[in-house]
Formats: structure tokens, sequence, C-alpha cells
DNA sequence: ATAATAGTGTCTCTGAGACAATATAGG
DNA sequence: CCTATATTGTCTCAGAGACACTATTAT
């Protein structure tokens, strides 16, 4: 005995459906959203307007609008640019979460993605329309040491920022990730500093230089940058350059 | 104007929760299940027996049961156990995808997972009970070549399978997955051959065993296997081992 | 000239690929 | 012994790390 009727053509069994008859898991999306200032990674938390966890920091995220969003990615876009009002060079899905007690509410399911920012030109909008319309009541950096942030964050978004550091982490040992954390124009020390921020360990330098060039994602700007000492050549990412993948990690680190 | 009610707090914001009045996605696990066999890689289909699509091939997937699932993972470890009749030595979430089109009956989210059998021992439940009173109709391997298969799957299926081959191919190269695949015993000869079938090419021995041996993860039985010509020593996985990754890839594949 | 940082030369080491050489069984 | 497959020896090569050396600017 089939726990479902019989129907006998899709048309029929669609004249039929009802989707609001299944009960289903919440399902939302959540980003993790970096940028590099201050000789620190730093990630972007708001403040929750509303009940649960009313008035706690949580990571950027919210709800799939089903008439709007096209897909998961979408949703992770609007409310990135909602709160950043920039577009990101870089967002990657990482993992999605799915059980019965990470949310009060019950089964709640979330998907994770993580976003790259250049620390230039991002104006949050802590003022806004945007913000004092919506569910969110501030917006801010914080630095993150030793893999993790002062702030204690709402549902398992420590856990979900821990396992996102991780995934960066890793990534960064053979790829040209960081690359999409830096401004229009930089230095290689400064590509380099970014990925010893990340790594949390100093790198040779003819190494690390070795490498970029291999990758071959950079063209000199003709310019320099003239600090107090020797000047140094700047450089901008080339246009329409995928990612590189190194055959090799960066040894040493785990 | 919030368009939410105001609660003075979290108990109150609860009495006055009602899960039921927000529409969200529909919310599914799919998992590609690997072995090899017949010098080929092979992913287990079933056919659907409900519509939509009744009567197509798909992967192995089905919806959360909320009462009796703690998480995402326990949802793809019973539909698997379901269908093979086995746990899975390994598990591996894939990526999710979710979209407005991918089912006819609406936005629609799926968290696809891939695992790893050892082609002995599967005894597919094509005729048992689990089959006959579910939503299944048939179960079997397809042979996958040239990183597809024959059948034209439902919904976005060949796509999810391509996607999560490409994911496998791509770690063979860096991990010492392809051990899942392998029966209790077998020789260093057998193990090459499965990264050989997953990598569709030919691998130089000397190098294979040299990365094999660095993993350190089997051990020899002390029992050879005697085919027609010298014996080769049989050895097995050791126990509580985890993947090895190693620091280069094989070389030579993209 | 000196200090400080940018950038290069070059040696060593590890592990991948190539391929020749050796080992062990059955016939 | 011959053949086929298992297993090892060893050479070359790319790219990582180490570290000394050179280059360019301000003071």
């Amino acid at each position: 005995m089939n726990k479902n009727q019989n129907y006998n053509s899709e048309t029929e069994f669609f004249k039929n459906y009802d989707p609001s008859k299944f009960y289903r898991p919440s399902t939302s999306v959540d980003t993790v959203i970096f940028t590099v200032f201050d000789l620190a990674l730093q990630v972007l938390l708001v403040k929750r307007g509303e009940y649960p966890f009313k008035n706690q920091w949580t990571l950027v995220g919210g709800f799939i609008d089903l008439e709007n969003d096209q897909t998961l990615e979408d949703t992770a876009k609007r409310k990135l640019e909602e709160k950043t009002g920039v577009k990101t060079p870089y967002l990657e899905q990482c993992f999605t979460i799915g059980n019965k007690i990470r949310d009060p509410r019950g089964w709640s399911v979330t998907t994770v993605y993580f976003a790259l920012l250049p620390s230039e030109n991002i104006q949050l909008k802590t003022n806004s329309d945007d913000i004092t319309s919506s569910s969110v009541s501030a917006v801010k950096w914080s630095p993150i040491k030793n893999n993790k942030i002062k702030e204690s964050l709402a549902f398992d978004h420590n856990y979900i920022l821990e396992k996102a550091i991780e995934r960066l982490r890793n990534k960064v040992l053979y790829t040209s990730l960081p690359a999409y954390l830096m401004p229009e124009k930089f230095t290689l020390r400064d590509l380099q500093t970014v990925y010893e921020i990340i790594l949390d360990r100093t790198l040779e330098s003819k190494s690390f230089r070795r490498r970029i060039e291999r990758a071959n994602i950079l063209e000199p700007t003709g310019e320099t940058r003239q600090d107090v000492k020797r000047p140094a050549q700047l450089y901008r990412l080339k246009e329409n350059i995928d990612t590189y993948f190194f055959l090799r990690n960066i040894e040493g680190a785990t």
C-alpha cells in the first residue's frame, strides 16, 4: 500500500499538489564576510534586532526571498550588499549545517558562504535607512585573534566562523585567494603581509615571490609606492583572472 | 515601523511563534554513492516511484525526517543504509544547490553528499520490503564513462553527479580517499588501479608506492595473493586512520 | 655614508616522474 | 629457462625553504 495517492499523470499530480501540507525545516543563508585591516583578519558582524537572540551579534545572514531570489547565492549577495553597500569580488559556498538544535525555533538548515572584500571603500550601513528599517540594529568589523573573536555570537555562529576561518586558512596554502582582499593597487610586500596575517606566520619572501610570479595573476601598474625607504613596485590584479591553484602547498604550516 | 510585533522577552516571542506561517523552500538531501567494480567508477541510482519524474532514475536522496533525524548527515546515512543495507566508511558533504527552478514544485534546496563504498558485500535492496513499501521502485549501479552515465536523471541530478565526480577526482589527486573503496584485503596494485580508474589515466608505480608508504595508512596482512605470476603482498586499511592529505598533488592531470 | 626596506642569487632538500633493473611465481 | 607481474634503484626535475647579497631611497 502506497502512502501517497496514485495519479495517472504528472499533470494530475500537480493539480493536487499543495506545498503547504509538508512541514519543512527553516532554511537560511549566512555569509562570513572577511577583510583585512589593522594587521588583522576581520569579520563582519550585525546585531540582531529581533527575537530570538535579540541584541546579540551574529554573522550576516537571513532567509531566502522566495519571490525575488533565484538562487541561494542571490540571497547571500543580497544580504552582503545590504550590509556593506558593495559587491564582493569573491564569494564561495563553504558548507551547510542542518540539525534540530541549532535554532530554538526548531529544525533549521543554513548554507554558509564566505566572502573576501578589499578593505578600501567599505562604508558600513550603520545608520542608513537600510539598517533602521531592517531586523538589524548595528554593523561592525571584529578582528580575529587566535582563530576567534571576542564576541559571543548567536546560534552556532562562533562554530560556523571557526570552520570558515579553517577553510580560508587551508585554502590560502595552495591558492591566490588573498589577492581578493587587496585594494586596487598594492605591492608584493602588501600581499605577502596579507598571506602572513591569515596564516599567522611569516613567509620567506623569495619563495613567496616565486609563487606569485608563477600564478601570473598580477600586472605592474608602472607606479611605485614611496615610503621612507626603497620604493616598491605597485601591482594590480589582472582582469578576468581565475583564482590560481598551486600544485604544492606552502609548507611548514598544518 | 517594524514589520514584526514587539515582544518584551524571548519567552513572550516564543509563545507567539508559529513556524507554519512562514513559507519555506523544500529541503532535501541527495547522496552520490560511489563504488568501483568492473574497472569503472559506479554510482548508485534509484527509480522514482512517485510524481514528479515518476519512473525516472535519480540519485539516492529524500527529505529530512524532522522527528527522527537529528542532523542532515543523519538523513544522508539513513537513505544510504535503506538502499544499500550497509554503513558507509566515508561520507562527505559536497555542496548545496538551492534555486527556484530545479524542482517543478517550486523553490528547492538540496544538500549533496558523496559516499565511498567498498564494492564487496553490497546487497542492493532491489526486491526487499524496504523497496516495495517505499517511494522507490528499483535500485542499480551505473558505470561512469567520460564523467557521465548513460541515464538521463530526474531534476538536476546529472549536473549534481558531474560536480560530485569533479570533486572526487580532484580530491584523489592529494588524498588517500580511494582507500575507502577497497575491500577488506587488497594489494598495492589493486589500490593503484582504483586511483587510475578514478583519474582515468595510468600512474607511475614507483611514485605511487612512495606516496602510499608515506601516507602510512596501510598495514600488511602477512598474506599474499597468488595469481599466475609473482604473488603480491596483501594489505588492509589501518583502524581509526584519518584520510591522508599529501602536500603535493599527483601531477600531469588537471 | 647609513639605515631600512625591496628585491635577487643560489644552495639544499623533498617528493614527483621516468624508466631500468631485479624478484618471484607458474608453466 | 621463459613470461608476466610485483617491487625496487636511481636519475632528473620542479618548486619550497634558507639565507646571503644587491638595489634604491631618505636622512
